[in-house]
DNA sequence: TTTT
DNA sequence: TTTT
């Protein structure tokens, strides 16, 4: 019944921008998220957390984040499964995201040619772009 | 730099209490956690999410949780990953817990046999009860 | 840029269901929540938090919430300051919940005669039942 | 039972490091945090939230924050009240915080003369640099 | 593999 | 499959 979750970490690549037939965009990254604490060993380990977000706040996230910023995601974490090409269930861990805070300016990197905004139309045209359709079923939307 | 969840749900079994070689003990339960919306066919949704507890606290739950219960956890995601026996990298996400409160006196359970606290010795024998020992390494320890 | 609560604890006192003179709902309650630890001297201490709700949040959390009731709140903290009678700035902290969840049924205290619900006509006359508007401006809104 | 706060904010002043009578380094700092949406009329709004640190955390934050600079906060919200000297009960409101990570490096303000550790002596001798004993009772506290 |  |  509550299920709350804040992480702070790095992007371990550009975000990924699709859209569900539908045409809602969802963009998908790992943050990178280091452990407080060392391991046994004395190697500092950090956890790779997958982060899915929907419609604006996805087209958002496509346009101002890139491999390497830091950011901080506000959440819901979710379990889904399904079954795979050798009809084995998978479990796929993610935090659902109601909210993105980038935490590094992009001034530095807006001098960089690929650092433009990705999405220019407001998400009116979802296959403009490098955005392409997914088979993602409406059903999944969580809101 | 940030992981930080917090979980109200109920177990969907009694907590596993498990020690490792070195007696170390480790409670594993999962939470069900209903969402605040209906999915877009109208069934409420339910994530499903696995926590984990070491040492003291793996004692308490173990003495304290019991399926159908009421929980909160607060912890941090963890993403594991390791070969399985057909040579393929699997990963394990749940949550490392270092706070539970369980929201639901047992007073009705109470009164049912098996509903015994299953450690009594403070975990001074990690191999008294039904606790046995598994193959967990030290090094996964998190603390 | 994150802001980020969650509390579980018990009310005080019955919320108390206010409307703004725009005929917003306003409901405001305390929340007990007891320290993971015990002070110095021993004793067990407990934090006194006060927490408001808008709108549709505020009428169900008047409907069913009662004092001693186990709740949790989401949301953020808010530290409002005015001055009072004296010129004096006066600091208000309090939580503005966005989600609050009911731990417990309140089938127990159903049968108790001012355990009914408070609200009935869905907030449409704020001049009904017992909430008495209040001087709060619509500036204050959060949302 | 839970009690559960993240803030990511700016620092609106360099932390200011005092000891209690019996040595406990403490530290307060003020997160300024913005809110997510703008008020009715237009303006964004902020939080200006207090924080306190202990013990070597109140050390580390004090060597290494200064105002301005981004950092998250993990903690609880506590809520003391004292009698003031016109006999007034007066309520505090404040973050108790157990992890503070710092989001901006120091690089720049590095080169500043004031900008060097506060605390070379890992707190052995609470009375040296410019911390000075504050009537803070031990009773106080929180770990 | 799931809880109320 | 990973970030600084």
């Amino acid at each position: 019944m509550i299920n709350n979750v804040v992480l702070v970490g790095r992007l371990t690549k550009d975000p990924d921008l699709r859209y569900t037939p539908a045409g809602v965009a969802v963009t998908q990254f790992t943050l990178a998220v280091d452990r407080p604490f060392t391991s046994q060993g004395g190697e500092r380990e950090t956890d790779f957390i997958p982060v899915v977000t929907w419609r604006q706040l996805a087209e958002t996230c496509a346009n101002y984040l890139r491999k390497g910023r830091l950011a901080a995601v506000e959440g819901r974490i979710q379990v889904r499964n399904y079954e795979n090409n050798e009809g084995k269930r998978v479990y796929v861990t993610e935090i659902v995201a109601n909210n993105v805070r980038f935490l590094e300016s992009s001034k530095r990197s807006a001098e960089v040619e690929n650092d433009e905004p990705r999405v220019r139309n407001n998400g009116r045209d979802p296959f403009a772009d490098d955005g392409q359709p997914i088979d993602i079923n409406d059903d999944n939307l969580p809101f």
